[in-house]
DNA sequence: ATGGTAGTTGACCGGTCGGTAAGTTGGAAA
DNA sequence: TTTCCAACTTACCGACCGGTCAACTACCAT
């Protein structure tokens, strides 16, 4: 009933269409034209429902990373497993994302944010700022997990949460930055279980693990 | 006097032109026009030296891949120190390239290949192609420098280097994308000596050291 | 002096870019 | 039934894209 909840057909099929390209290509290789005529819509009903271009990709990036927060984050990180079972967990469902938006998109995706971050960069946008925070936010993700495993004494209480979490982020962004240009999703599998490693503490034998 | 040797003022300065503009930025956001401007030259001539912008943009890949050998691998990689040494010089080294690039280009560039494997991923081009070789020439350099670490007894036999030089190289690739997007060349001063964590034994102590 | 040639120039090409605005349509409220 | 407005279409804009081309200049070998 909210005005706001009527979602036209033709708002999603731009976002979709705005995601499905932007993602498969990159934002300045992808054209208002291409989007409208991949969403079945004139160019004109783009700018009646976005201001721009750069609001349409910036709405599209939104429902992109809430998409990544209930399918990949939350499912993985808050989970109730040990740290080293929530790191497995987030390996294989970012490992599956990426397999299924290779499916609907035609091309491996790797790091939505993290490719805008780079093309972006030095370039005085709204949307390198959303981006900036949705990366932020993702990093977030990792530090509350860090933080969690040493509340738990999983970790030392000595670990620094925070530049944990940066690690952990770049090794990510770099993983998928490779999963990307190899066009392999099976890298993310092969590559991304060194997170384990980047801790202070040795992969824990079980008869070591508990409060210590 | 061999013809090929005499570099003219022209060429080089659309290469150093290039090279500024595409690393500040990226492909597709520099135009040639913009490159001859920067170069102090008109756009026939840049069409009299290169094929195409493509061709030119090869070129200077190739330079910069061949000084970031001279500059950072080599000295680094390849010296006479164990190898921690060698990684606190590859870091060091990486960082002063970061300073210096962005002294002279106004920009931090991060890593230009990986950025254009990333901007160029999904787009038939002798230019992805050619990033893609430097790429994996990088990530040689890394495992030539484990190989040479287990031969001296540094790392355990059963290291598999391919494999760490690969993760090694998600690493780099990763930190230097935070470094660019935060525009802050201490980024891998901060975050790349995790590139230590990744090695199959923990940092070793001094009187760990040796043949084993 | 003369012809050849590498270098340079400016005008120009078709195509595409993001964006605009006037006009048409259809359905719900009055 | 009339009015009104959101949804949508069509035609168009100036700017810029990578690239072409014929003409011109300067210099060098004959």
């Amino acid at each position: 009933m909210a005005p706001t909840l009527i979602r036209t057909r033709t708002r999603d099929a731009l976002i979709a269409a705005a995601r499905s390209l932007v993602l498969g290509r990159s934002y300045g290789a992808v054209g208002v034209a291409e989007i409208c005529a991949h969403a079945g819509v004139k160019k004109g009903s783009l700018y009646h429902f976005f201001a721009s271009k750069d609001a349409l990709v910036l709405e599209m990036l939104e429902t992109l990373y809430r998409e990544l927060e209930r399918e990949v984050l939350r499912p993985s990180l808050e989970c109730e497993l040990p740290l080293r079972g929530r790191l497995g967990r987030f390996v294989d469902r970012l490992h599956q994302f990426e397999i299924r938006a290779q499916a609907e998109v035609g091309e491996l995706p790797g790091c939505p944010f993290g490719n805008l971050a780079l093309e972006l960069a030095n370039w005085n946008s709204a949307v390198r700022m959303a981006v900036a925070a949705h990366l932020e936010a993702l990093r977030g993700h990792f530090q509350r997990a860090i933080e969690t495993a040493v509340q738990r004494g999983e970790l030392p209480q000595a670990s620094d949460s925070a530049r944990l979490s940066e690690q952990w982020l770049a090794q990510v962004e770099g993983v998928l930055l490779m999963a990307k240009a190899r066009q392999d999703a099976d890298t993310v599998l092969h590559l991304l279980p060194a997170l384990e490693t980047l801790l202070p503490v040795r992969p824990v034998r079980d008869e070591e693990r508990g409060n210590h």
